[in-house]
DNA sequence: CTGAAAGCGCTTACAG
DNA sequence: CTGAAAGCGCTTACAG
């Protein structure tokens, strides 16, 4: 018997003298057919390369066995650079959902567009990921929309009291402690910090509050004058110290909202002739895999990339299973490297 | 009327007064459907947030317009790192996919996986996307298997001759020569290769002969003494270039096979005292955003990634579509920086 | 333990 | 231009 196309359930069933539901049976590990039928099938599948349809079994069972993972972009920056940040993530996410035995649908999101109508009505997906940052007060909206149709996901980002969905990101101002406490102890009293501080970027803005804090506890709270907005990535990191260092205002550390940010931060420094870290300090956030390379080297807060991939699948999966699910703070942890290493510490 | 769950067409057609094949056919744009009744259905499907059911529509049409992406991870290297040079690839394929109105599924493989039986059997996607470096003498089997399972698939990846199914790379001996001739007009005459250069790894491969073609024109060809294995991570870069120190041969430049190697190897060369460019030039392969961050910033041979990722998915959906599509070779180009840029130049 | 039947939500000949 | 019918390949009650 030849088999023009793909082998089908019937196929085999044919082969195997036994009903097609009995082939699915046996396929799918149910309990309540005859081991002997069982290894006859499952021998018979694997000649035949046979696969199960993932259309007719998704169709069939409504729901998809795969999750979508949306990733935004920054719609200011050029558009093949994604934050390096993320990949690693990513790499994490791809791994947990394989250990689901889930697919994963990837696309690039603009923050703007109409993304959270397209992926769960159309059941391409059992649940979303939602990675990237972005002005949150425009994305809130969206993701009450998301709620309210009954779409599940999980986000990547601020924890927020009143938010809608369930949502991992790190402890931010745990991590602007960190380098606050670090500065302090170096010395350090006046400290910049770039990035944008406000509401629509709660996570740059709960670094910004974590490092004032501890400033404040001891005695010298961060400058207003010495924040400067910037946005995730090197370009905007080098303006913003260009701009800092146009206000002519003395500071001796730099605290930045992401690694990107400080890396072009101590260029536009170096540039100017100042030391790092002698005559400014610089911290980063993220960790990304640049922070080892940058010269000086980059004291950063470390984000545990792979555990929030994987927590970011866990959770939704609860949700897909019908569980409880809860968003999560993750700790960070602070990493010293050269670019606040001072000879007389 | 209320609709529990999720519209269907049977729900359209109902309130729109049409039969269900009517509605499919308005929502696909069917020439053979009047103006106004399409209106209708439109209006409809649109307040009740319709959205054809994906796994039904494939399941009929017996294609999913779905893409898999396969991406393999370096078995060697640790879990979390996946080569930085695939991430704006991975940019540009999703856009591409998106502008072909195809989903992309995106899964981590080991090489040495039973990948190839996997994604066309179970009707999950029309097509693959193989990207990553390995060994592959090890990889060509596997892809025959594809060719004869009538898997549609590209591959990024040295264009060879006897080469089971389509490959789109770049011209891995043009980026090499342009390397060499770089080198040589420097006046270097003793010119080191980091990487593998043995047919397993064809693209580094290539890579070698292309700059020991020049060198040879030039007269000085690259000395085989001056070789060293190494895979692309910045670590192996790092022990390729100590053991080529610990060799004790003269050499006064150095071309590794990838940005990551050559930065590795910036670092065991500065550890060492020498100076660069002064004491050795040195060059990589590819232009990742690290080349940029390096010190000093590093001179390389330039791939066209986002061009890449682009015809990657273009050449896939051409076999989807059933129209002819070959492999192709892109051009490279050289990026000067400050690893090879002598004051005397 | 197994089979006959129904149905998931579409698309596409086939009639009219 | 539209509708009735069939069928894509599964899974899952329902009988036996």
């Amino acid at each position: 018997m030849t088999i023009k196309g793909k082998a089908t359930s019937l196929d085999i069933a044919h082969l195997a003298g036994v009903s097609q539901p009995t082939v699915s049976r046996a396929l799918r590990g149910s309990p309540m057919v005859n081991e002997e039928t069982r290894r006859r099938v499952l021998a018979i599948a694997e000649q035949l390369n046979y696969k199960v349809d993932k259309n007719a079994s998704s169709l069939r069972r409504q729901h998809s066995g795969t999750l979508a993972l949306l990733l935004f972009e920054d719609p200011t920056s050029d558009e093949s650079h994604i934050n390096p940040f993320f990949l690693p993530m990513l790499g994490s996410i791809t791994r947990a959902c394989a250990r689901h035995g889930q697919d994963l649908l990837i696309s690039f999101q603009q923050l703007s567009h109409d993304w959270h109508a397209d992926y769960g009505d159309s059941n391409k997906a059992d649940g979303l990921i939602l990675l990237g940052y972005g002005d949150y007060l425009a994305y809130q909206g969206k993701l009450r929309k998301l709620v309210e149709q009954g779409t599940l996901f999980v986000r990547w980002g601020a924890v927020l009291p009143d938010q809608p969905g369930i949502s991992i990101g790190c402890d931010n101002v745990g991590g602007g402690r960190l380098a606050g406490a670090h500065l302090t102890e170096l010395g350090k009293t006046r400290v910049a910090f770039l990035g944008d501080a406000s509401s629509h970027y709660p996570e740059f803005h709960d670094r910004y509050q974590g490092c004032d804090e501890v400033l404040r506890e001891a005695g010298h709270a961060l400058d207003p004058a010495l924040q400067i907005d910037a946005e995730s990535s090197e370009d905007s990191g080098y303006a913003a110290a260009q701009a800092l260092l146009g206000r002519g205002i003395a500071f001796d550390a730099l605290f930045a909202a992401s690694d990107l940010i400080a890396i072009g931060a101590m260029r536009a420094l170096s540039e100017r002739g100042l030391r790092i870290p002698e005559d400014v300090a610089v911290i980063g956030f993220d960790d990304i895999p640049a922070a080892r390379i940058a010269t000086p080297t980059l004291t950063t807060v470390f984000q545990d990339t792979t555990l929030a991939g994987e927590l970011l699948v866990d959770t939704l999966m609860k949700q897909v299973r019908g569980e409880a699910a809860e968003s999560m703070r993750l700790p960070t942890s602070l990493v010293v490297r050269k670019s606040t290493l001072l000879c007389s510490s």
